[in-house]
DNA sequence: TTGTATGCGTTATCAA
DNA sequence: TTGATAACGCATACAA
């Protein structure tokens, strides 16, 4: 970038200082006729003020950052959409970091935020809580906030003194369960998210509950995030004999349960009820029974938090609804028994 | 950050440039005894070198930005995941800017990545020619080539001295249509992509070439990228009255197409074969037929093209094989005479 | 081997 | 209203 503010300030005649405060919109203090000097060589120039200095110098840059688990969810695409969305009107640059839910790279890209000066940082989706990492993240977290970086928790994961806007997931899923066991199932399998991380933990506990209040036996299949994850889950399910109902840690990993049981020749829902969380978009295209998580909502309200602190301070905690979505994975349960029992003149 | 090299070096009893020596990592030209002094100081203070600073002085930065035009379509997210891939390893840390396939906005990024000093930016996907903004595009395009950032292009579009790594978005169809013609189909639609968009014009051309080499009658449908465009082409369709086959300008659009005709009762591939391209994970999942195009490994040679720079400098344009994946969603035509006429005893 | 001084491109604080 | 000049945090050419 060779063409500076000098550059500018000599050929429109003018001091460096009055250069800036044209191209810096500060408060009026220049006269229109220099003002419009400066403006002229700037087009001739081709001039675009360097946003690093500017950073250096005024401790801002208008961009705000999303650090996501994965940029290959889709879950957080729609945050990220969200985010954006909101970011857009306000001339800010949103800035998306894949931590890959690693939490050296999240250290890292918190730092560069950080050193970026920008306005506010999103930190979206749960964490492993069995890493050394932690508190060195809380650590750079409340030095960001100390130095007056705006940041929020999207997901279910909680720093001092940091807002967090997220899911009950622990409800969406006893809600879910629920929703099975009012189709009348007994037998409700659950394939867990990985081990240590906290929304897999949210997730199981909320399906344990309401197994416990419904006196049922929770049966539980360990899992992870993706397709291939709820393929093998689906294997060992099979292997054990199928439940009357399957809910999966997230729509991926259902989708991967679903797929592998029809494949191995299960009717679904005739043999299993099978659902997921999330409700991402490809929940609908399979019409798969899901939790609606309002992604986009959720990356939208972070924005607005940023953008309105001052004004409107986020409180500590903001939970958006869920829903249960009722699709055509998941049915009634009939025995066969009651079949025979319902069918005009053949009693059972 | 209150925090800075001035801290560490009066800590540490040294001057700024000595304790700057240690902690940039500069050619040994201090004595192991100070360095440990220097070490200790940075230690005991939390020190972070300033990313904005440093970049502003050496006009580098270890960032590589990655310019995609949807953050919601899971095509880009493969691409993403394959320059991170190659970039952690250097220690580079990677940005993903989502440009909405919005020319001003892509310009916005381009300028931030400039201005940041990045070592490389990648731009990916197609772009839309339709637009006064590309002339502008170009001459930041330009500016950053010269500024010495190493850019380059992944997908159907192309900047002077600007390598560009790609499939063959043309032949791609010309095969994919190729596939169905062998199959025994006639009568192909083609559900388009967005009008005045680089990779639909390419898609397009390539069935548009097959049906000619095949003396067949193309019979097109205007269409997009998404899911719903699928649908709402597949309502048209409908009304029109089935084709043989049909092949919509990506995954997304030909799920949206197989849902919607499945869900009017249409039976797929028995009444009609339905194909799709890219291959992104759901197509797998829903056993559909496409066109493989790499999209992981176009990211990674992206990346490797900007590291390998200066000792391996890229080619002007480098094709990556793209392959028809034959799936459950496409059978060979199959008229009801023939099938007579091919069981045993029952000649037609 | 270490320190001094200058510059990177801005904004901001003072005088003028 | 405008202009010097000092920061911002760091790297480096040059001097010691």
């Amino acid at each position: 970038m060779p063409i500076s503010l000098v550059d500018v300030a000599s050929l429109a005649g003018v001091s460096l200082a009055t250069a800036s405060r044209v191209v810096s919109g500060s408060p009026y203090k220049v006269s229109s006729k220099t003002r419009e000097r400066v403006l002229k060589a700037v087009g001739e120039l081709g001039y675009t003020p360097n946003a690093l200095a500017r950073a250096l110098v005024t401790d801002s840059n208008p961009i705000i950052g999303v650090i996501v688990g994965s940029v290959t969810d889709p879950y957080f695409a729609e945050i990220c959409r969200g985010v954006e969305d909101f970011a857009r009107p306000h001339e800010f640059l949103t800035i998306v970091c894949n931590a890959d839910r690693n939490l050296s790279i999240e250290m890292a890209y918190l730092q560069m935020l950080r050193e970026y000066k920008s306005l506010g940082i999103i930190i979206a989706g749960g964490m492993y809580t069995n890493t050394p990492e932690t508190e060195a993240i809380r650590e750079i977290v409340r030095k960001a906030t100390e130095q007056g970086i705006q940041i929020v928790s999207v997901g279910d994961r909680f720093f001092e003194g940091v807002p967090t806007i997220t899911a009950d997931h622990r409800c969406g899923l006893y809600d879910l369960t629920n929703y099975l066991i009012h189709l009348g199932h007994k037998e409700i399998a659950f394939v867990e998210g990985p081990p240590d991380f906290t929304t897999s933990t949210s997730r199981k506990q909320g399906y344990l509950d309401a197994m416990d209040d419904a006196n049922l036996e929770p049966l539980t299949y360990s899992g992870s995030f993706d397709y291939q994850d709820g393929r093998s889950s689906a294997l060992r399910i099979l292997s054990d004999g199928l439940p009357e109902a399957i809910i999966a840690f997230n729509d991926d990993s259902a989708v991967g349960v679903l797929n592998t049981l029809r494949q191995a020749g299960v009717k679904i829902p005739q043999d299993v009820s099978v659902a997921g969380v999330d409700d991402i978009r490809y929940a609908e295209v399979l019409d798969l029974t899901t939790v609606n998580v309002p992604m986009y909502q959720l990356g939208a309200m972070a924005a607005h938090a940023i953008f309105n602190w001052e004004e409107n301070p986020p409180p500590k905690q903001v939970i958006l609804p869920h829903r249960v979505v009722p699709r055509g994975t998941t049915a009634r349960r009939v025995k066969l028994a009651t079949i025979v029992s319902t069918v005009e003149g053949y009693p059972s």
